[in-house]
DNA sequence: AATGAATGAGGGTTCATTCAT
DNA sequence: CATGAATGAACCCTCATTCAT
C-alpha cells in the first residue's frame, strides 16, 4: 500500500531544491547532482521523477512562480486602501530576505532563459501576466476610489510600475552601489506617491513592512 | 614583420564574436569553439589571446558595453529639447533591429551573470552608471529649462525611466505577447509626457526613429 | 488461493516477452523494463522470478529453443517420402512470416551470444543438435529407401544442409538485396535435388507450404 | 607543419582497436573506453576523430571488412586449377588462427546488427557481395576448363557454398563440440569435391593450407 | 506474490585547456 | 603567431538490482 504521495511529495521536495540551486548557483551551473544532493535523495532519483534535465528546470521555474504568486495574492484580497496595497507591493517586490533575494533570482534566470525558450516564455506569460493584472486590478480600484488620478490607464500605469520594480531589482540583484534596497524604495515609492490625487508635496510613505515576495 | 595592431585586430575581432555568440545562443551556451569558428580561428588562437573563458567573456561584455555606450552618447550631445532628447533614449532603447536586440541580449546575460561575478559587478557599475547619469543630465537640463517638472530629483527620475525601460525590454525578450515593443514604445512615451509641464491629456508623441542602442 | 502453477505461468509469460524483446530490439537493446512492460508486470517481478538479467536471458533462450524445435518435430515424424521431408525442412526454415523471422532472430542472437557464453554454448549443442539429427535422419531414410544418393555420410549431408539454410537465412535477415527469401528457396531446393538418385536435370520441386519453424 | 596523415593513421589505429574489441567482447560490450585504451589514446581522442560510439563502429566494420576481402583477393588472381583454388578458399574461411578467429567474429557481429542497421546491411551488400563474386567467378572457370560439372549456376553455386562457410563457422565459433574446424574442413571439401567432374569416390583433398581471411 | 520507489555504478559525450610543431 | 591534435575531468542519463511494504 505505496503512500498515495510519495509522487508529489518527493516532486515537490526535488523542485524546491532545484530553486534554491537556481538560486544558489545560478542556472547556468546547476548540476543535477547538486540538486539531488540538496534534495537527500540520488541522481538517479532525480531521473526517476523528471526524465531530463531541462524537464526538471522547466517544472521548478513553473513551481516557483506558483509559490511566488500564490503568496502575494493576499495583497490583492487585502481591503487596505489602493495606495497603501501599492506600497505593500513595492515592499513585497523589494529583494531583501533570503526568500525574496532566492525569488528574484530564479525569475531573471526564467527570463533569460525564456529568450530562447518558448516552454519558458509561455510559462513567463501566465504568471508574469496574473501578477500584472492584479496590479492593475489595484490601480482601477485607486482610481475607482479616486485615491488615484484619473488619467492613465491602469493596465499601462501596471506595467509602469512591474517593470521598474524588475529593473531596479535587477540592479540591486547585480550588486549595484548605486542602486540598493533603500533607493529601491524610496523610487518606487515616489512612484506611487505622484499618483496620488494628493501627491504634491506629501514626504514619502514610511515604508509598510509585509512578507517577501519569495 | 607582424604589425604591431594585429594582436589588437585579432583581440576586438574575438571579442565581437564572443558577443554575437553569447546574443545568438546564450551565454549558457557559448562554448569557445563557437567563438573561435564565429571569428575565423582555431581554437588554440582564442586562448593564445585569453587565457581562460571566463577572461574572454569578461572581456567580451566590456567591449560590448563600451561600444554600446558610445553608440548613445551622441542623444547627450544633441541639442534637441530636453522632451525630444528623452523620446529619442525611448526610441533607441526599443529592443527592434538585429543590433539592437543582439546588444539587449548581452545586457540581460550580463546581468545575470553579474550577481555571481564580481568583475561583471564592477563592470555594470561603470557602464550603467555612466548610462544614467547621461539619462539624468536631460531631466536636470529640461527641469533647467522649464520643461520638465521641477519636483522629483533627476537622478531618481533616470532611475525610474532606464529601470522602466530594462524591465519592459526584459518582457519583450522573452516574447511576451503583452509586452510587445509597440506597448513599450507608447508606455515609456506615455511616461515622459507625465513629466511634461505641459502635460494633461496631451496625445503621446509621435515616435521619433533614431538609430538602436545596439 | 494462488494456484500451485502460478508461477510457472509467469515464467513462461515473462520468458515469451524476453524472446519477443530479443527479436524485436536485439539481445544487445535488452532491456529487463521493456521485457516488464511486455509482460505485462513490473520490473520488479521480473527479478523476482529470475535473480539476474543474464539467468532471464539465458532461461529465454532455452525456452524459446525448446518451443522452436518442438515445433519442427513434426516433420521427423512424418510419413511423406525423405525428399518430400528435406523440402519441408526447406520450406519451414525460410525466414518467411512473422513468428518463424522472431525465431530466427534469436538463433541468430543466441549464437552470437554463445561465442562467449558457456551455457549458451551448451544449450546450442543441446538443441542444435537435436535438430541437426532430425535432420541427418531423414537423409539416412533416404539412403535407406533408394530417393537419395548411396555416397556421403548422412551427418555430414545433414550439415551442409542446415549450415546452408543458417548462412543464407542470415544474409536474408541482414537484408541482402541479393539474397532474397526466394532466392534462398530456389537455392536450398536445389541442393536437395542434387542429392536425389533421379537428379540430372530435373526442375525445382515446387514449393511446398507448411507452417514457419518459429 | 603537422604530418599529412596524422588523421588517416590515428584513425586507422583506433578502428583497428575498435575491431580487436568486437572480437574479443562482442560488439555488445565495446565500451568507447576500451577502445581508447586499447589503442593507447584517451577517450577525448577517440570522439575527436568519431563524434559518436556509432560512427565509430560501423567505421569499424567497414574497415575490417576491406582488410578482409582485400586479404583474399589473392586467391581470385591465383593461377591454381579452380578446384585448388576452391580448396583454398575453405582453408582460408576456416575459423582457425587468431588473426581469421577475430575476423570472423567480427563478420558475425556485423550481421547481427545489420538486422536493425540500414547502414550496416549497405555495408554487408557490399563487401559479402564483392566475396560471393569472387567465389562464383571460381566457378565460373571451372565449369569454362571443364573440371567442374556444366550443372548449376556459378552463383547459386556459390552462394551454397559461402552459405555453408558460414553457417559452420558459425556452429565452430560457438564452440560446438559436434562441429570442429576438423569436421568443419572436412565437410566443406566433401562439398568441393562433389562437384568435380572427377568425382566419385575419390578421398577428400588433403587440406591446402593457405593464410587465414582475417 | 508483487510492486514501485530508490539506488548508484557505469558509460557516452562535451569542451575548456594544453602544447608540440 | 597560430594551429589542431590530444587530453581528461565533468556531467547527464541509463538501467540492473534491491527492498520496504
Amino acid at each position: 500500500m505505496p503512500r498515495p504521495s510519495v509522487e508529489a511529495e518527493r516532486k515537490a521536495q526535488i523542485l524546491a531544491s532545484t530553486c534554491k540551486v537556481i538560486a544558489a548557483e545560478g542556472f547556468r551551473h546547476l548540476r543535477v547532482s547538486d540538486v539531488a544532493k540538496d534534495a537527500g535523495v540520488s541522481g538517479g532519483t532525480v531521473h526517476y521523477y523528471f526524465e531530463t534535465k531541462r524537464e526538471l528546470t522547466d517544472a521548478a521555474f513553473e513551481h516557483c512562480f506558483e509559490v511566488s504568486v500564490a503568496r502575494r495574492r493576499w495583497i490583492l484580497e487585502s481591503d487596505e486602501p489602493p495606495l497603501s496595497r501599492l506600497r505593500m507591493v513595492v515592499e513585497s517586490y523589494l529583494p531583501e530576505g533570503a526568500e525574496t533575494v532566492e525569488a528574484w533570482k530564479v525569475w531573471v534566470e526564467l527570463w533569460v532563459e525564456a529568450i530562447r525558450n518558448p516552454e519558458l516564455q509561455e510559462l513567463n506569460e501566465r504568471f508574469y501576466g496574473e501578477w500584472r493584472d492584479i496590479v492593475a486590478s489595484i490601480f482601477r480600484d485607486g482610481q475607482a476610489s479616486g485615491d488615484i488620478h484619473p488619467s492613465g490607464d491602469p493596465l499601462e500605469l501596471a506595467n509602469m510600475m512591474v517593470s521598474m520594480l524588475d529593473g531596479l531589482a535587477l540592479q540591486v540583484l547585480a550588486g549595484s552601489r548605486a542602486m540598493t534596497v533603500d533607493t529601491m524604495r524610496t523610487t518606487c515609492l515616489r512612484f506611487v506617491d505622484q499618483l496620488s490625487t494628493a501627491n504634491v508635496g506629501q514626504p514619502v510613505a514610511v515604508a509598510v513592512r509585509t512578507p517577501g515576495i519569495g
